[in-house]
DNA sequence: CCCTAAACGAGACGGTACGTCCGGTCTTAAT
DNA sequence: ATTAAGACCGGACGTACCGTCTCGTTTAGGG
């Protein structure tokens, strides 16, 4: 049996995607943010990339884009799921952890022209919708570890203590008025547990 | 022959600072954020103002100074402090009104672009300092008649309550996964009052 | 008797154009053809002028437009009408002038930088056409003359003459096969008196 | 054992030169310039002629060299030696011969781009060079034939000759003020035969 | 009949220039 | 002196094109 066309034949032609430039634009990114001195801009990028700017530009469809994908690549990987065994410790861990990515000055900036972007950009809006969601998705899943456990409140929200958490965190950092630091975190888990136990 | 002293008597020369022309300005920038189509630009804001664009910068440092001054207008006047008897309906009152306020499609752009402005210029930061701090005071006020009456709880810490609070308005204003609905503002209310008690 | 508008009333308000940028850009083309090392690129002409691209832009649709008028300006100036009494003395008076201009190498580049822009945007053929029609008009007084002086012969068209004149400087120009010097002028002259003559 | 020098004992192994891809490169360059409506890029040639773009860099050193020769094939056939016996006469076969090619747009527009290109690329530069002296060999032969049937008057330079004649020619077809028709080549034919005999 | 080398179509790559847009400053004539 | 209009400098943007560099495929000897 014959299929009129066999396009799976040919999948591709032509040089592919070379991976190395890709990383390199992200890592360009990272560090011209920590460099922190300049305005970040794509001439920049592509020339601290070693890469052509019609690179970038075939890639990502705005500088927002870039950024957008370097915050995903870095900031996902760090934080785990702790398991203490009590939500107070749990959710310490948690923002112990999220927060001592945020010690990087590279990394606040980055979070901040994702933000900054995603205001006008759809593209960035889109993965910056992705990434939170999945950063969501994480402390959800430790509220609902708790959960199980009966240890939630009859009224307990598990998407608003989520919003409640992942706001203080974006709210102190984008407006600075204090620290994210350990004693922050640990201050966060206990009201967050007092607001999600009896 | 008249001395420059006179100065006093006649103590300004020439046409006088338009009034109408600041309010024009802020009135326009409000409408483009408004109107949503394009890039807030200082040439529109000019053009829509009828107003020369040297008329804006006279008066204003830099483009987000004018957005920061159009935010800190029109965002402050509008929550007053309710005073229903308990924690949980002053919260609810008191977040329903915040709510309200960002309905308006300009005043969430507003924000945003606020928000990303004072990531790069430091006037813009000043003024987002100091309203959100006007905002968090008048929370904060709110919760110390809470605390006069003896309804918090011995750990709680009125300035992390404030930021969860302030959180979980602004991280769903800007990540917009969710609604700022007087539902919203009612959970909210509750797991803060949860938090904040016994 | 009221006009509906008074259009005329008020033809122009705002800071005007700036004559300085104007001749600085065009000397800076002239500067930088004769340095000859570098392609002629409008940020090169732009930074060597002291000027914003955005100038150059307002004023000039296209690089081309710059180079042709950069052309204009400075090749039409040279040559007057000579009148030695003969059609000879005139024809080589007037070409030795004409490829003396020629001598400078940045006046090569020039002319052969609009005769290629002619081929390919609209804008600098037109200047080109105005030029050239300039110079055949001034080679054309000058056979005017003779023919009032009764030289030519009867079915010498002086449309032609000038188009071999100036042909023959321009395929020497742009093919670069021979010189272009007053022996070379003085050639012409000859043949072309010829031509004309009985 | 062998040495390295033995390369010359098997001087060629693998595939050969496709010589379809070498005209149909050719061919598309000429369809796309007589298409005229965009500009002449590799990739477009490329495309139009079913062919990679390496191909095309294989075999010629830049887009300028590919016009060249595209010139060289079409332009160089055309015209043969006319003979009828008088100098008037065969210039003015020769002329409507040549003008006759130039009826095609197409051609118009290679022989702009070849002599734009010859500003700028030695290797075009060298190709017209040689295209022209060629032509130029060929109105020079004709001209010999009327001197050694004594037609020419003493002072005449047939090089100069040759030079307003193609003169004539380029400057028409590049500055198009003036049509290059039969009724212009028997009036140059006519005023080029004044100017070579008595 | 297989093996090796070159040519092929496709298309990504580094680099450079283009022409546009915007921020913030300066100039003009009018009020 | 202040205004509306708008030209100015600087510099980032996103696109286009050049000539080079892989890919995987195709073609042709030589063994």
């Amino acid at each position: 049996m014959e299929e009129p066309r066999r396009a799976a034949a040919r999948p591709h032609t032509g040089r592919r995607r070379n991976e190395a430039a890709r990383e390199a634009v992200l890592t360009a990114t990272m560090d011209l943010l920590r460099a922190s001195g300049e305005e970040l801009t794509v001439d920049r990028i592509a020339r601290a990339a070693g890469v052509g700017k019609q690179t970038i530009y075939r890639w990502w469809p705005t500088k927002g884009a870039v950024v957008a994908e370097a915050m995903a690549e870095s900031a996902t990987a760090a934080v785990g799921l702790p398991d203490t065994g009590t939500l107070r410790g749990d959710l310490a861990a948690f923002f112990r952890a999220s927060f001592a990515v945020l010690q990087d000055q590279g990394m606040v900036r980055l979070l901040g022209e994702v933000v900054t972007g995603a205001q006008r950009e759809a593209a960035v809006a889109d993965v910056l919708h992705e990434f939170t969601a999945r950063r969501r998705a994480a402390l959800g899943a430790l509220l609902q570890r708790a959960a199980e456990r009966g240890d939630l409140r009859a009224g307990a929200d598990p998407a608003v203590l989520v919003d409640l958490g992942y706001g203080f965190l974006w709210y102190r950092l984008l407006v600075g008025h204090a620290p994210l630091d350990d004693a922050a975190a640990d201050a966060l888990a206990d009201h967050l547990t007092a607001a999600a136990t009896a």
